[in-house]
DNA sequence: AATTTCTTGTTTATATTATAAACTTATTTA
DNA sequence: TAAATAAGTTTATAATATAAACAAGAAATT
């Protein structure tokens, strides 16, 4: 009997996908722009942008803008492969069927 | 800014989702044949289907068959929409898009 | 016929997540 | 200089997912 696919926990997270899916659109973004364009609060994407770091989906760079803290995040390969291989995952799951 | 759409908190679960997208397709599903077809187990399908029951996406028939417990799940018109919504949804998601 | 095993689940406990609230540190602005 | 703003982090709480333990009846075994 075929079975539906695992779904990667770590991008199994509206915020985590939501971040994950600006950033393969982009070069770069950060934390302000995150914020928004997610709609999430401060600590809730602290915490996330943490997890896909650490998880190595992500690549985070803290520097200064205007003497004002400037948290900067990048897509990795990895996240990447990660995002492509859980898109075509959850297609799975999209399309009804016994 | 656009911000990506909230995803169906009753949906957005590995397990709720596949037993949703199965009973989408098909008339209906008994316990065992969910189990099998998801790779569960009995226990956290028996929470995932109550809060399915619960949230008025599924109903759950109890009878027997053969002198043992049947329990038959089927969608229902809301959870059918639900579905559709979350699916346009995600959709959203796995876009690249800045 | 008693005991063990299997089927079909439910209940309970635990680990993980998501989220928000509170806090921090530095910078403007009134 | 006091208050407000910016840009986050840390901590606490609530919600979830999952597995482990349990239950009750049917069938098989000794």
């Amino acid at each position: 009997m075929k079975t539906l696919g695992e779904l990667d926990p770590v991008l199994h997270s509206q915020l985590r996908l939501a971040v994950v899916s600006i950033l393969v659109g982009t070069e770069e973004a950060d934390f302000t722009f995150l914020k928004e364009k997610t709609g999430s609060t401060a600590g809730n994407l602290s915490v996330q942008l943490e997890k896909l770091s650490s998880e190595g989906y992500i690549s985070i760079e803290k520097t200064f803008r205007n003497k004002r803290p400037l948290t900067t995040c990048r897509i990795t390969p990895k996240g990447i492969r990660q995002f492509e291989i859980y898109v075509k995952a959850i297609q799975a799951y999209l399309k009804p069927g016994k």
